[in-house]
DNA sequence: TTGTTTTATGTTAGCGCTAACATTTATTCT
DNA sequence: AGAATAAATGTTAGCGCTAACATAAAACAA
């Protein structure tokens, strides 16, 4: 930096100032910073910058996996409003743990993000003690939690379960069956599905949690034994669409009639909710704009800006197919 | 820090110490260290050692997109195998732009990351000169670069798109058609093909370049097209798994008998090759280990060891399956 | 014992930048 | 024109930590 400011004729603060702020320099020195810049090749040091600004410029996000096509989608929603800004994205997976959660946001505090980004309401006490020390704005994600640690962009999965559950309902499904993965999500969804039982005569409902959330694997094998133990569901809910693809393919090897004797109701309308034969009933969330939306949130607020709406429920939508 | 250090009665350099190489300082001084860090609630300032060390403990990583399984996988390896040494992820997508990757780049630089991933071997001249010039170690990934930027844990998407052409062939496929994306390893995988193809009589190649890289949507055209023009391909080979499931859907509808009318080689052996009927002929490639070995190569680099291999091939595998 | 090595800890300076205030120069108003 | 204001630039100090060297204490050898 000091060989550009030399070069360009001018101290250190005003190359400081013609990169972090060109409207307060004159269009003159400015053009002459730049051009010392180019013939200098010189590299702006963020990481000195973040230490005495106190203004890192990084967001630290953590999503439990990033190779469902769930999440990657919210992290590249939020990856691209945030580099359009000239902020980046540090990326955590916690593996629907809360201890590496637990880890991954002290390893993020340390190193001074501008905000975090993280997925569903469920947080261990020492994450929640942590961020609120650390006074660095927060967004919740993919859930709507009852005690938000700051802002959220999400939907209510308690909502979207009651929703399949009234949908299953009327159409006369009375066996019904959950299959979901072991997350806090899964669980939310569930409860909403057990509030539109609730007090209705004649309704069983079986559940089944999977290890693995999101495989065709997983949506096959709660198929499979039903079918082995000749005691079919009237209409399954799985946790993903994936799961949901798995168990339609099952249900053509075992020449099983979908909707006809089974019913199945995806969730996230992927893409492959779409293709399958018959199309899947799904519910579709607002997987991209959650993190477009966090992202906003968290730049707003990091201008100074006051936050509408620190809460956003950002819906979700019960897509009718031909599989339900 | 300094309360840390007032409070265990030790120099703020035992703090950094106790901290940094914990090996380092007497078992007791420690233990009071340690003491003092839980008591004050002290979170280490990383942006601080950063500077003061020029060693972030971040590493930069590139990749097209990460809605994509196919990145998403080698996402994961990458992070999953950083973290464990207690480094961190700095994300980039560059939308298959040469422009973006360049901004990536240079926005990654700035921060000083010790390392660098980039996908693919094709890079702007300004990248290739930045990365030099910063001294950072580099690993590319997804291919085997004729003149790498640094280290490589990749495979021959060259060597694959033979491999499936010589497949072809030998299966008295002679009208064939390649379908992919419009990225460098799709267009090696084409030359590949070529090579196959290269001198034998009485063979045709069509060449579809889909704009989305990886869609059932991009599938289901292609064999949607040539079905209505009456000129239906021998065998088609798809960039994506993702695409071939969507030409097979495709076939189903239009009642075209695969592999008899045509057979169908996808890309990538995702999980939803398995899965269609009939399960999808692919090519296996490393996803989640380019990941893993690149994190592992630029940790040894920054280890200090010496790499005994700068460019790793991890191969691939052709998945003979039964739509093709 | 005395000198030598090893281990543990401390002191000083500085990583490369920006905040806060100070100063200079240009512009506006009466 | 001269005072008042605004715009552009500069000076100083320090962000929180660690490298490099210096020193003190402990362990060892002759």
């Amino acid at each position: 930096m000091q060989d550009v400011a030399q070069l360009a004729n001018v101290s250190l603060i005003t190359v400081s100032r013609a990169i972090n702020t060109p409207g307060r320099v004159a269009p003159a020195t400015l053009a002459a910073v730049q051009q010392a810049i180019r013939a200098t090749g010189y590299v702006h040091n963020l990481a000195a910058s973040a230490l005495a600004s106190s203004h890192s410029r990084v967001i630290g996000a953590i999503v439990p996996t990033i190779d469902n096509s769930i999440f990657a989608e919210t992290v590249r929603g939020l990856s691209e409003t945030l580099a359009a800004s000239g902020y980046q994205l540090l990326l955590g997976q916690s593996g629907y743990n809360l201890q590496t959660e637990e880890a991954l946001v002290q390893a993020f505090l340390g190193r001074r993000v501008d905000g975090l980004v993280l997925t569903g309401g469920r947080h261990s006490k020492m994450v929640r003690q942590a961020v609120h020390q650390s006074g660095a704005p927060v967004v919740e994600t993919w859930d709507l939690p009852k005690r938000p640690l700051g802002m959220v962009a999400g939907f209510s999965n308690a909502a979207a379960g009651r929703a399949v559950g009234d949908f299953l309902l009327q159409n006369g499904h009375r066996r019904l069956c959950f299959a979901g993965g072991p997350d806090e999500r899964s669980a939310q969804r569930l409860a909403g599905l057990r509030l539109a039982i609730d007090g209705r005569d004649g309704v069983s409902l079986q559940v089944e949690i999977l290890a693995e959330g999101a495989s065709f694997a997983g949506g096959r094998c709660v198929v499979a034994t039903q079918a082995a133990s000749g005691d079919l569901s009237d209409a399954i809910f799985f946790g993903n669409d994936t799961l949901a693809a798995g168990a339609l393919i099952e249900c053509h090897h075992r020449q099983i009639a979908v909707p006809g004797q089974l019913a199945i109701v995806g969730f996230a309308d992927l893409a492959i909710a779409q293709v399958m034969e018959p199309a899947i009933t799904t519910v579709r969330v607002p997987t991209r704009r959650m993190g477009e939306v966090a992202a906003e949130m968290l730049l707003a607020r990091l201008q100074g800006q006051p936050i509408a709406l620190a809460v956003r429920d950002l819906g979700f939508e019960l897509i009718r197919r031909f599989s339900a």
